[in-house]
RNA sequence: CGGGGCGUGGCGCAGUCCGGUAGCGCACCUGCUUUGGGAGCAGGGGGUCGUAGGUUCAAAUCCUAUCGCCCCGACCA
């Protein structure tokens, strides 16, 4: 392995790729654009799973599962939806292998034709909706707060690990309720539940907002997000909730009777997050050194490497061995670093590579006196401490770390946000990269405009507009909803 | 699908113009010395040069075909 990475000032794109790898979070798999999630960034979706996923069950989701192959018929149901995704799924056509005739390897057996050909969820709506019509008759069986946790499949072209893969992980919910009202809270409930896991254990500030029309889900009525500056000051769209309204109800038919014994079709939400924000946070909190985890989420949290002579070996090994045990005891997840093979400079490179927030250097004359090197991965910052106060003292730095990122996210985020006030300083803003916080005139054409003429798009209509006063910065009319734009992944 | 580029040990490349014993760096293995910021030295293993034809005494190199991949332009978590 060559030393280090490209740093971000010379080629962001490249940094990105070169820290995933090197970090060891991820591969690229053998099929284009699809991707080995290593054990190590896995582990990493895993923390941010369980987070979700309490937070789902504390608010009354259960969790089920659906299955990856979908009729193709289902997907001629929505219309919105058909035209979203169509152009991006995978269909199986046959079901068998055989040798090949002609010599060696196997081909496709052609009598092995399927009458209905199949397509690879890019989504689960049309399935669940299929599902969710049969277990559906009355306001009684409602609401259904469904999640499942999958892989799904959307051919894309152009790929980057975690950010945009052809398959991928991530969690859907799907809720069923029996007034718009009812749906429309859960639509926010979830997006509220997004931006606290976001927030509070990546430690990545978001702005949470409504998607244009242009820029909604397809088959959507409303669509919420949360939207996040990454370290080029692009933004990264980090997770949806759909209000749905009666759309996939209509397309499967689903209707309940309602106490007074009217037919109604139900009202839908559908929310996700994918294995996209294991990049969210390389791209937002990595350093030329590597990542940056946020102690929350760390799969480490402290790694202790020890430094030793053949003398002085078996000393500090076992005082290296017990600080190990007792930090154990006060539940941080910590490591010792034993290995023999690699040095010990290695070792300090590597776990900077890999974000572990603190490191604990042992050496002999550590020992000597009792104290071991700290070293926050945050700031770089060094200091020695008694070994028989990092137990009490270690769980504090780490809340101080996690809340470090969080603020230099915030700051950073900051800088790079601004107000222009015309279309040409909007321009230039956009040309340096960052958020333009600014009034729309609401009209698709101007939106559309926008887009051609600097590539930015509307990242969302945050919740805390006010478009009073404010002009649109394209054509000057007065504005009907005050919006944030960027250039975004 | 339009434009540009590349296929040579695990990875990154040189060699191709001008045919003549397949090379370099990293990684890997063994040994010794090392270990407080990516250790040093010595030795070692590994490639039918994307594939298939052709030209030639001889092809990584020339010719033809073919496959695959990467980058840039219209969509997307």
């Amino acid at each position: 392995m060559s030393k280090g990475v490209t740093p971000r000032s010379q080629d962001y794109a490249r940094w990105y790729t070169d820290v995933v790898q090197k970090a060891e979070l991820a591969d690229y798999g053998p099929v284009k654009g699809t991707m080995v999630i290593r054990p190590y960034g896995y582990s990493i979706w895993e923390a941010l799973r369980e987070a979700f996923d309490m937070r789902f069950k504390a608010t009354g989701h259960v969790n089920a599962y659906f299955p990856m192959l979908i009729p193709k018929s289902f997907l001629s149901r929505e219309a919105a939806h058909v035209k979203g995704f169509a152009k991006e799924c995978a269909v199986v056509t046959h079901t068998r292998l055989m040798a090949d005739p002609d010599g060696n390897g196997v081909v496709v057996d052609p009598d092995s034709k399927l009458e209905e050909e199949l397509i690879i969820r890019p989504t689960s709506e049309t399935i669940i909706w299929h599902m969710y019509k049969q277990w559906i008759n009355s306001y009684r069986d409602l609401p259904i707060l469904i999640n499942q946790w999958a892989n799904i499949v959307r051919w894309e072209l152009r790929t980057r690990l975690f950010l945009r893969t052809s398959e991928f992980l991530w969690q859907e919910g799907h809720t069923a309720h029996a007034t718009s009202q009812e749906a429309q809270e859960e639509t926010e409930r979830m997006i509220e539940v997004y931006r606290e896991v976001v927030e509070d254990e990546m430690a990545l500030p978001v702005i949470v907002g409504r998607k244009t029309e242009a820029e909604k889900f397809a088959g959507a009525v409303d669509t919420f997000t949360i939207e996040a500056m990454m370290g080029d000051r692009r933004a990264l769209q980090c997770g949806t909730s759909h209000y749905l309204g009666q759309n996939f109800a209509r397309a499967f038919e689903v209707t309940f009777r309602t106490q007074d014994n009217d037919q109604e079709y139900v009202y839908a939400t559908s929310w996700g997050v994918s294995t996209r924000l294991v990049g969210a946070m390389v791209m937002a909190h990595g350093d030329d050194k590597g990542l940056r985890l946020p102690p929350r989420v760390a799969p480490i949290q402290v790694v202790i490497v020890p430094i030793f002579r053949d003398e002085s070996r078996d000393r500090v090994l076992q005082t290296a061995t017990s600080l190990t045990d007792g930090l154990q005891k006060v539940t941080v997840r910590v490591k010792l670093d034993d290995r023999d093979t690699v040095s010990p400079g290695f070792k300090f490179n590597d776990w900077e590579m890999k974000g572990v927030p603190v490191r604990l250097e042992i050496g002999p004359r550590d020992v000597e006196q009792g104290v071991a090197v700290v070293v926050r991965r945050d700031t770089g910052e060094k200091q020695s401490l008694p070994l028989d106060q990092l137990a009490a003292k270690l769980p504090a730095l780490l809340e101080e770390i996690q809340t470090s990122l969080y603020q230099q996210a915030v700051d950073f985020r900051a800088e790079h946000t601004q107000r222009p006030g015309n279309w040409e300083a909007f321009k230039t803003l956009m040309k340096a990269g960052g958020f333009a916080r600014c009034g729309w005139d609401g009209d698709p054409e101007t939106e559309a405009a926008i887009k051609a003429e600097t590539k930015a798009t509307i990242r969302c209509i945050p919740l805390d507009e006010n478009p009073s006063g404010l002009k649109c910065v394209y054509s000057g009319q007065p504005a009907k909803y005050e919006v944030v734009l960027a250039r975004a992944y």
